[in-house]
DNA sequence: TTGTAGGCGTTATCAT
DNA sequence: ATGATAACGCCTACAA
């Protein structure tokens, strides 16, 4: 079988001491070059596999990366973690992923759990319901570093990778406004989302470079449950001056709004939505929404990834930014 | 930090052998009660936490299972691994997933990558493009256990979780017949996976039942990407007499034959669709397919997770069943 | 009922 | 340039 032979096996095939393949393997720089090509000629004839059991156990590393996620059914989240994935198979590592369906209890328990496992590193979207961060700051304590990516926490000393929605934003009221809307509507996430936070600020400085003056009955907030979403969209749908055309925190939130008002408002002005994320299943949809911002799912994830492989190589990185960010690209699907 | 209490510390702390410690942790008969109570206590109390690495590579067990899938973007599979995880994680392991991409030449590296890692068993839907199992016979022969799930090769003694398609798609033919249909097409997924042909037998044997004629012109092939199936779809209804409705092989597949007919055959007489997976996307849909076969997805994936768990718990395992299949049911879409 | 000792496969330090 | 040796943390015969 593949793992049966071992260092001890090869040192006595090749009459060398089992340190002396174990440095010719990894490349030591004493070794002779002819014995370092022996010895690999040999490991690759007898398809020697080292044990990386005994690895992580020597080493104190698991080559292990936990993934927290808020859950693998949205499609950004399924490529992010295929980008995370790829980048860490690249570099040896694997990944364990673990969704925590929005409930701050269950994050707290997979960040515990994933300590039990010894990941070397952990790549977080934290939960709608995540107020502070004190189980993960634990884990940082303890010497697991952790990158944030998408939904980051408002702390400012972390390190995380996300989409430019304050951008991305801004340009769904530019584009808006071009097509002759004036009375944009705003459908945000949970408060407590730095994402949020930069959404309503991207969508207010650029109502204000079009002169356009805030209006607070028009900016809402969803949970991102269907039935949240439907009390926000209601709530601007019933307005003496309804919107014309409304940005949603996501894809997913915009198809559900539009869900409701097709069943329970047919009769009023039409209402154009702009979500973000360009979601793989709108080309099925009859009546898509009228733009969305693609995000750059994968590449967020792989950056994430490396961001953390290179905290895990060097604790005290200083080199390098905590922050990156990816720019959205606006889309119009009709 | 969390990992650093040793056993030895705790048997020093404790004035016993770690063997003792080791042993009263692990519930070891001949530890007295008293003592077991002791340590457990003062394990709890410093919050100790056994090093999974050591005990990977004492043990000689990884507690990890391998789970190698299509795409993570069909969210049959997606809620699948959920449920895998979900079993796994109930039992002390952990789930590495990876994606083939109907690729075999992946999916063979992927197996590889697997016996490296040193996985205690695997879990695998082969790709569309997979005629032998060579790779994966490998593995069982050096030791790692291996569970097919909704995809399963042909051979008849390999374990295997599955969605009885063959009762599901002459439940479609009863349903189609009793609408009316006297003429009902069916675009099969590739020929070398079982799923087509138990397909087949269903939909033949359901045919016979009504005394409606197989029909070979009506019979078509779809190795699942969009450009194959709108050439079978293609095939269908450019026939002088094409089919009123059209089974296919899963729900993708029948959105992309429906958006071909909608974008270039407005004019046709409209054919019905029944698909298997029931979406979570479908609601979103103004004409979603006229039915669909839900499967228990996560029950399958949990069902196989346990199969294989019980496989490496017991190697020559002969009681229980090889081979499980889980019922679809009709769920009609308008 | 508890303790002693050896070993799992690899790496790394120190000696040769 | 290579080799001897100890150690990583835990488990498990075997001895006491």
């Amino acid at each position: 079988m593949a793992g049966s032979y071992k260092l001890k096996d090869l040192s006595r095939m090749l009459n060398m001491s089992p340190s002396t393949v174990s440095k010719a393997l990894n490349d030591y720089p004493t070794i002779s070059q002819m014995t370092r090509d022996r010895v690999k000629e040999l490991a690759r004839r007898v398809n020697y596999t080292p044990d990386p059991t005994a690895i992580s156990f020597k080493r104190k590393k698991s080559f292990t990366l936990g993934v927290v996620i808020p859950n693998l059914l949205d499609h950004f989240y399924t490529i992010a973690v295929s980008g995370i994935e790829e980048s860490a198979m690249a570099n040896g590592y694997k990944a364990i992923v673990s969704q925590h369906y929005e409930d701050v209890g269950r994050e707290v328990e997979i960040a515990e759990m994933m300590a039990r496992n010894r990941v070397d590193g952990l790549i977080v979207s934290i939960s709608r319901e995540t107020t502070d961060i004190l189980h993960f700051r634990q884990l940082e304590a303890e010497g697991i570093p952790v990158v944030y990516f998408v939904r980051r926490p408002g702390e400012d000393d972390v390190f995380h990778v996300t989409s430019n929605v304050y951008k991305g934003t801004a340009d769904a009221v530019d584009f808006l406004h071009a097509r002759g809307h004036r009375r944009i509507g705003h459908i945000l996430g949970p408060a407590s989302l730095q994402a949020t936070r930069d959404r309503q600020q991207g969508y207010a400085d650029a109502l204000r470079t079009h002169g356009i003056p805030l209006d607070d009955n028009i900016l809402v907030h969803s949970n991102l449950s269907e039935e949240s979403t439907v009390i926000a969209v209601e709530q601007l749908a019933s307005l003496d001056t309804p919107p014309t055309a409304i940005i949603a925190f996501k894809d997913q939130l915009a198809l559900d709004a539009m869900l409701h008002l097709k069943r329970n408002r047919r009769g009023d002005p039409p209402i154009e939505f702009v979500g973000f994320g360009n979601l793989p299943l709108l080309k099925y949809l009859d009546n898509p929404p009228l733009a969305t911002l693609e995000e750059q799912c994968a590449s967020i994830g792989s950056r994430a990834a490396e961001m953390l492989m290179a905290r895990i190589s060097d604790p005290d990185m200083r080199t390098g930014n905590r922050s990156v960010s990816f720019d959205c690209r606006i889309l119009v699907l009709k």
